[in-house]
DNA sequence: TTTTGTAAGTAAATATTACTTACCTGATTA
DNA sequence: TAATCAGGTAAGTAATATTTACTTACAAAA
């Protein structure tokens, strides 16, 4: 018999718990799920119960963390007009929840994304969503004359999306303190005015 | 008994084109010992005379690919005077490499780093290499005035490399089309004239 | 009160799969 | 000629993700 969604059990809840906490200290593919388990004090089985498979688990996870994320980034720039604040603000936020979580950045940046099964998931439609309001800021700002009219809106996306995630890899891979301020406005500061003297 | 790397006999090669084209279909974890053994037509006990496991074949053929690309940057950049026209041809002949090479781009960008012995491989030493090169540009740029003095060069770098990675992220993810051209102009335009009207 | 259905959880079997060990064969070399 | 060694095979083993068959508790319907 399945799970059909419609509770959420302790066994579950515990579940998630334990493999959260396993991820901090490695990564996916040396959890197994005898520890996951062992570690929330249930048997192997009810994993199966809850979640399709190991993976599964891994994409719910991260659902969770995206929930909380997709919030904050909402109410930091609900009460922003300017289009280029809105991004830099995002820039910021963005870069304070990877920072801020280190779990969820690590499964986000690099643990999912080699499997296509992700996209394919609720979790990667908060994502694109995510993606998608960029865009649509970026379209307006062109619209408004904040940015010049002839840039490609899907390009400067793709750069300031790319910089937010590079500028994390050396902090969730190696643990390397990283100075949100700092990175945030260098970023913003060459996105918008250029590195040429 | 092991193999010393002296000779690189056909079984090995076998291997190694048989993986590289088992990961133009599926994602590393998905493709199993025994594919890559029947495929090459070879026992499995093989693989493991070559490779100490299965991630080493992965780095090795990562390797092999990594090593034509790093001459090509090299050779692009070397009669080049101008720091940003050095950096316009790194962002365009990455650009490059990474979608005329799809397998290659995949391992690098998306099979590899979720592990940490993967940062301690010599490979990982012609990344850094390769990234270095990048600063090092960029801090030439700086003293000859060609970029804003008061620039931070990390962070600069962050956004180029950053950039470069996310646009190939559609075309290694869903194989979709990139305009490399227009990509790696769009990125340079930004990344040296801003994106602000 | 009895029955029925089902959610929560267990225990043990199974199937897959990365990796090992012991061995064969022919060529080179001491 | 004996010894070594490279290239390769065949048959394991141990780990581990997943499945199956089974309890127990409990709520709603009859």
């Amino acid at each position: 018999m399945k799970h059909k969604g419609k509770t959420n059990p302790p066994g579950r809840i515990k579940i998630m718990k334990s493999f959260s906490s396993l991820m901090a200290q490695k990564d996916f593919h040396s959890i197994t799920t005898a520890q996951i388990a062992k570690n929330a004090q249930v048997t192997e089985g009810l994993i199966y119960k809850y979640f399709k498979d190991k993976k599964d688990l891994l994409y719910q996870v991260l659902n969770e963390h995206l929930l909380t994320f997709q919030v904050k980034i909402e109410n930091g720039i609900a009460n922003e007009k300017s289009c280029i604040k809105q991004l830099e603000i995002i820039i910021f936020s963005s870069l304070e929840s990877y920072v801020q979580n280190r779990i969820f950045s690590r499964i986000l940046l690099l643990e999912v994304r080699n499997s296509l099964d992700f996209f394919d998931s609720i979790t990667y439609e908060m994502v694109r969503k995510y993606s998608c309001t960029i865009l649509e800021i970026i379209e307006k700002g062109i619209k408004k004359g904040e940015l010049k009219s002839d840039l490609d809106a899907l390009i400067l996306r793709k750069l300031i999306l790319g910089a937010i995630e590079h500028a994390c890899l050396g902090e969730v891979i190696f643990g390397r303190e990283l100075d949100i301020d700092k990175v945030s406005t260098g970023i913003s500061n060459i996105v918008f005015n250029g590195a040429k003297a």
